[in-house]
RNA sequence: GGCCCCAUGGUCAAGCGGUCUAAGACACCGCCCUUUCACGGCGGUAACCCGGGUUCGAAUCCCGGUGGGGUCACCA
């Protein structure tokens, strides 16, 4: 058997997004496994809606994702280029070579005439395909398109009365009939091969083995088929993954949220959550396990437990899995992480000294538990920032009113003021003692002082917060907040 | 509309003819832990689209229906 090669072939006509990205991820999760080789290459021939810099975010988010390549864009190798606007001689040496045998012809018919006959086919309930008008032109009529300035495009004969079945590798056989093919169009007038066209080059001067794409070039797929036999190349193994939908059990698509690699990015979810997450959409190892590690998937990735109906995609489940990564993975990184999103929102300024970064992460360690995303970081520190933290609800306001609590207030204020530093360890004897010394039960005091420190009757441990203030802001909270009891 | 794909709880899914009075996960609900919330632990509610076959036996195989989706470009 030879070498697993496999390929990913965006478009550069936008961000990658989430189906591209799981797409991307089976293809290198394929090559990892079978120790093959993974390969990118770009599928421009778009020229309007093709850009370098969608190329270079593709290209970012696939690395971000951790998904590296052995060849193509950025990696060379010895079938480049790999940017299909860079190949053109390639494809129009086969295509004059096709005409030459018989196997393709020009077309001159125009927008207007495809699209009568479009619809005349779908008035009458048929499936909507050209018709062959321009298959056997005669020389005269040919000159007079010529002449009156038409651009032929190139059209593959498509041969008639053949069934062309697709062996897909999650789907089993697959047959289509040829005549609801209808010749297609392989080079269009402008000299740039189409994309039906251009991915069988590519593949196969590229030595691809496996092409695993989504669901939706699954009607696509005779077509190449009848181009592999046609130019005598062999087919690769096909296999089309099922499509991730949104809520509402459509295509996803930009009215579904966010989804692009690059959003999830920038809301703070951790790459191996992202890759964790979308391995599972249409994927199941079997077990009863759910977090894997991109080692792990390697490992245990294969195309035969490759769902074949679709998935929804479930934000709830990718949030669960992305806080996971955040509670376990070690507080270094997550602080480095989290240290973005907290100078974009303001908290931080300035250069971070060593004494700066280790309160942050004390910081991170004590709000990481509530997030689903770094992203949500900003509105569990603001308590920290603050000026004021007058109560923010009526429940809050109550706590404040009980009698015992300027007694309370007070007692720990008298504590700060007899220290310059506090560790979460002083911390933790100090409010430990209290209820004692007071003669109160717990809540009685320890629910006043967050309040009172905080605003709020939820948050982290008060050990945490109060180090996290220092001795001083939280006398300073103290004293106001017993100001506004009085 | 033609062609094609798909069909297990709200969602992701295991199941590949008997061990299914159907696993696991997310979400939801309850309890515990925590003198807060969250985290964590334990437990619970909840599913084989319908109808015919095949078979001793069908969630699993076949056919039909229904439903959902994809695709029908000089886009990929």
């Amino acid at each position: 058997m030879p070498r697993v090669k496999v390929r990913f072939a965006p478009s550069p006509t936008g961000p990658l997004h989430i189906g591209g990205a799981r797409s991307a991820l089976f293809n290198w999760l394929y090559a990892r496994h079978t120790g093959g080789s993974f390969l990118v290459r770009m599928e421009d021939t778009d020229r309007e809606r093709s850009s370098r810099e969608s190329e270079e975010n593709i290209l970012a988010a696939l690395r971000w994702l951790g998904l590296d390549w052995d060849e193509g864009i950025g990696a060379g190798g010895p079938n480049g280029p790999y940017r299909q606007t860079e190949r053109l001689d390639i494809y129009r040496g086969y295509a004059q070579q096709m005409l030459d045998a018989g196997l393709a012809y020009h077309c001159y018919c125009t927008e207007e005439e495809l699209t009568a006959e479009r619809e005349a086919l779908l008035a009458k309930g048929e499936m909507p395909r050209y018709l062959g008008r321009c298959r056997n032109l005669s020389p005269q009529e040919r000159a007079r398109c010529e002449a009156a300035g038409r651009r032929p495009v190139l059209r593959f004969k498509v041969p008639a009365g053949q069934t062309v079945v697709v062996h897909d590798q999650v789907r089993g056989a697959v047959s289509f009939d040829c005549d609801g093919i209808g010749d297609f169009i392989i080079m269009k007038s402008d000299g740039i091969p189409t994309y039906n066209f251009a991915v069988v080059v590519d593949d196969h001067l590229m030595g691809i083995t496996h092409v695993i794409r989504a669901e939706e070039h699954l009607p696509n797929t005779p077509r190449q088929i009848l181009l592999y036999r046609a130019l005598g190349w062999p087919e690769p193994e096909f296999a089309h993954v099922s499509l991730i939908l949104g809520a509402d059990r459509t295509k996803m698509s930009k009215r579904h949220g966010a989804t692009s690699i690059e959003q999830y990015q920038e809301l703070g979810y951790l790459p191996e959550a992202l890759v964790n997450f979308l391995a599972l959409l249409g994927w199941s190892p079997g077990g009863e396990d759910e977090v894997f590690s991109p080692e792990q998937l390697k490992e245990l990735f294969t195309l035969d437990r490759v769902a074949k109906s679709p998935a929804v995609f479930d934000l709830e489940k990718l949030n669960w899995l992305n806080g996971h990564y955040i509670r376990q993975c070690p507080l270094e990184r997550i602080t480095d992480l989290a240290i973005p999103f907290l100078q974009k929102a303001g908290y931080i300024t300035g250069e971070i000294t060593p004494e700066r970064y280790a309160r942050l992460k004390s910081l991170v360690a004590a709000v990481r538990d509530y997030l689903s995303n770094l992203a949500e970081i900003t509105q569990h520190v603001d308590i920290f920032f603050a000026q004021e933290t007058p109560p923010v609800d009526d429940e809050a306001r109550a706590v404040l009113t009980g009698e015992q609590v300027p007694a309370v207030l007070a007692a720990l204020r008298e504590k700060m003021v007899a220290l310059n530093e506090l560790d979460e360890e002083t911390a933790r004897m100090i409010l430990k003692k209290l209820p004692r010394e007071l003669g109160l039960g717990g809540k009685k005091v320890y629910m006043p002082l967050r309040v009172a420190l905080t605003g709020r009757t939820h948050g982290p441990e008060l050990y945490q917060v109060l180090p996290l203030l220092g001795p001083e802001k939280v006398a300073g909270r103290l004293a106001r907040a017993a100001g506004r009891c009085s």
